[in-house]
DNA sequence: AAATAAATTTAGACTAATCTAAAAAAATTA
DNA sequence: TAATTTTTTTAGATTAGTCTAAATTTATTT
């Protein structure tokens, strides 16, 4: 249907509409993509044709419908494939972002559909990101920062803001992983770390950390 | 490392080597790939500056020891994908072609090896064709024709040699599948129809069908 | 509001993979 | 072996995706 680089395309704009109000720029798309402006205009044109963006000269893109759709079934794609590779691979959650970045491009229906089921369906991805039914429609989950809960909250690890492989690295070398339960033991005024348990032990993380793990606490 | 083209030009080069004593003919190559001979003439070339074939002008090519591996790496990829969506997602046999053509060409060792623990180390795909170890090794399996049986033998399905839709299709509505045991029960002299029992069930093949279902017989 | 800076688009070029049509080489046939 | 046919290669185009450099438009500053 789409080519790779179309696809991919989709998925940065996607991304970079829940920032921006109107339009996605030029260099945002080009920023998110590691290319060069002139490129990202020549692929708006062309995606324009396809009726996959609103674009207008000078004044950035958005999404139509059935971009927004093709986007969602992208991401859909690659948190299905994220999911398997955890799950049934045994891939640490650091590790498979760049795998699923091939995954998502293969195509056939039947594919996803049996591999939702394979998986029963799952609604969150393993970094807590929310996986879009096949008709585009993200599941919410009432998740907090952990840095925004105070002394004597507690809450089960659901997510993480910063997916990035260094930070994911971390989490895991601290026992901090998803469905992890965790309590906030102490808060330090002067530099707003936490003093918190994980399990058995006891860590302290600044504030830059904590906020960039995500808490259920009902 | 190299693209999907290459890639599969490399593996329709393995398939056709099976055929040809000396060299594989472009001509040969641009009907197994459905392209036209002139692209084949320019993609050996390129092969041959990878160092993937031994080429000589007008005389066709022969794979070099790295494209043998790199080939059967691809072959091994595509395998293991089919018996993971036969399996474990419950695919028919005759559906899984087309999805593993393009799993194959997924990029990461790491994923394959975990793919094949995943799968118990599987030595044969669905349609009994073998799976190539890491270092480019087809595993070999005592089979025999169904058509070269007499009457009064009998064996386990292993595999099939014709591995069209259809093919697959009819079998599929005889019940006759991989792991199901097969009995002779009358040869016809007139055609060299049989007459076999599959579990329950007993049916007439014709002995096109026959010369087309590999048993093991032990 | 004019001048300057930043963002965006256009023009033209490049690579990979393909094609058609023509030329060249090899194989076959008479 | 000479003529003919088949196979293969070359030459030149085409498409998708990218790039650099120049031109144009929009935004910001003075």
């Amino acid at each position: 249907m789409f080519s790779d680089s179309e696809e991919n395309y989709l998925k940065a704009i996607l991304h970079l509409e829940r920032f921006s109000k109107d339009g996605v720029s030029t260099n945002a798309i080009a920023e998110q993509m590691n290319t060069k402006a002139s490129s990202v205009t020549d692929m708006l044109k062309k995606l324009a044709d396809k009726r996959l963006v609103h674009y207008v000269k000078y004044q950035g893109v958005t999404l139509t419908s059935l971009g927004k759709q093709t986007a969602a079934g992208i991401i859909r794609k690659h948190r299905l494939w994220e999911v398997f590779l955890v799950e049934k691979l045994h891939f640490n959650w650091d590790e498979v972002h760049e795998i699923a970045e091939q995954l998502e491009h293969i195509a056939s229906d039947k594919l996803i559909e049996k591999l939702d089921r394979h998986l029963n369906f799952p609604k969150f991805d393993p970094h807590g990101d929310p996986i879009p039914s096949k008709d585009g429609i993200f599941p919410e989950r009432d998740k907090v920062l952990l840095s925004d809960l105070k002394v004597g909250d507690s809450g089960i690890c659901v997510g993480v803001k910063d997916t990035s492989s260094s930070f994911l690295k971390f989490l895991d070398k601290n026992g901090i992983a998803l469905g992890e339960k965790i309590n906030i033991l102490e808060r330090e005024e002067f530099d707003a770390s936490l003093k918190i348990q994980v399990g058995e032990e006891t860590l302290s993380i600044s504030h830059r950390i904590a906020s960039n793990v995500y808490l259920k606490t009902n």
